[in-house]
DNA sequence: ACTTTTCGTATTCAATTCGCGTACCTTTTT
DNA sequence: AAAAAGGTACGCGAATTGAATACGAAAAGT
């Protein structure tokens, strides 16, 4: 569990204690939640997830989709299924075109065509 | 914490002794969860999100999402700003296009047009 | 109609776990 | 070299857990 905690922190270039005290908790228990040691409380679990902007299922693991929202691009390389149209999920080409689609839209109306 | 368990539970008509059993542990143990007496470890709650199907941030109450895939006729009503390309959020309207593209394409591959 | 089973709630209790302080060693900074 | 900061490990009191148990109400069975 929250094996990805120690990563989040070090992606921020903070420290234990800088962390802990974004938490308003105690470094050691901050720490023991990085190390595996302790688990927090699900109030704790969720300041944490807000602090790196990322989801309570990112945390523990049950998920590798970091963010709480979706960026397309992304499932360009790995069509995960996580978005449908009618409860029928995207396929890989449709995303493609989309994206283009949508591409082409922005860039006319910023009138860079 | 934990408000949306009992009625994901009575929308399965499950028992608490029921869905218990299928969680392995005891009808108190899981009602506890249910009336907020106790809070489950993450482990216990990663297997509830199994069992319901959901997200472990749905069930604490961090997000009103239930499901972990995103049916995009839904944000239509409300666009939360939940999917993006190249780092930006979809507008509004670039998500009724999008659906509209995307239906367009899938009648013309199952040659309704 | 009466009995039995099931349902949901509440309480008790031993065992576990939590959060914090503290100490310790290593690395970095002054 | 001394001081400060970073990371790890441990001990303790306090709080919380999970399960057993008990209870009345509702549902099901005879």
């Amino acid at each position: 569990m929250l094996e990805h905690l120690s990563k989040l922190r070090k992606q921020q270039k903070w420290s234990l204690q800088e962390t802990a005290d974004q938490l308003g908790m105690a470094k050691s228990t901050y720490a023991g939640y990085e190390s595996g040691y302790r688990e927090p409380s699900l109030q704790s679990l969720s300041h944490i997830a807000d602090l790196f902007e990322t989801t309570v299922d990112f945390l523990i693991g049950r998920t590798d989709q970091e963010q709480d929202y979706i960026e397309i691009t992304n499932l360009l390389e790995k069509p995960d299924a996580k978005i449908s149209i009618d409860e029928k999920p995207l396929s890989a080409d449709e995303i493609v075109d989309f994206v283009a689609f949508v591409r082409l839209k922005r860039s006319i109306k910023e009138k860079k065509i």
